[in-house]
DNA sequence: TCGATGTGCAACCCTGGAGTTGCATTCAAT
DNA sequence: ATTGAATGCAACTCCAGGGTTGCACATCGA
């Protein structure tokens, strides 16, 4: 279960560093309007050039956000949402796990607040 | 409408990026463990300097995940969990969205198959 | 076979951000 | 009033990462 938690953060964290980059957001938005598309095709869409955008794809992909798949000579790349998922429910319980605290925090607040007159 | 889209990004922009780096996630361990911390007692239990701490909850502030009230000469942090949550809900909303339009996809391309046969 | 198109690899530039040090300033307490 | 402790501000270093160019390699199509 420790590993467990220690492979969890590992992978919150590729995907927060993965999606803290606009462009890595905007290519991942291309993917999702698209389905499956290319390197190349994507960089037409972009400010950037193509090697740009692969860089780009191998963060997303080491980071579970995007697969790729070989198709004769090109490579066609889609988003996967089982990450994104995963993280997502990771950033709630920890919203709810702050919650607790602080609702914990102003009850010991109030009681010594109470102690004191 | 379109504005408020436009405020959603970039609440969730400063969000991912602040929680990109580990050294915030840890201070907001830290800040969500103890309650209202002070930024000298904080960069006690970690491996960087003040200033360095300083800054870094600059950035959370501005991401709207801390705040800070002043206490005398000193100045006391916890965390919000307002913004962390709205990023949850909108990561999560994506996945959604991502899923659906998978799903039509591989729709759309099983019922091109049938005609083509 | 050969030209065109797409991918892979490597070397390089350059800026932003994470971190530091030093000092000034403010406030509490004796 | 003076000392100690906390914050605020500014200048500086350093390097990871986002971007580029150039070329070699693979594959499709005529």
């Amino acid at each position: 279960m420790t590993d467990e938690r220690r492979d969890v953060g590992e992978e919150v964290d590729s995907v927060l560093v993965a999606l803290a980059d606009p462009t890595r957001r905007q290519l991942l938005d291309l993917l999702a309007a698209q389905g499956e598309v290319t390197a190349t095709r994507l960089a037409e869409r972009l400010p950037v050039s193509r090697q740009a955008v692969v860089k780009h794809l191998v963060v997303l992909d080491a980071a579970g956000l995007v697969s790729g798949r070989r198709v004769g000579r090109e490579v066609r790349y889609a988003v996967r949402s089982a990450a994104l998922d995963a993280t997502a429910r990771w950033m709630a319980a920890l919203a709810a796990d702050w919650d607790r605290r602080l609702a914990d925090i102003k009850r010991v607040a109030e009681a010594a607040e109470r102690d004191s007159r």
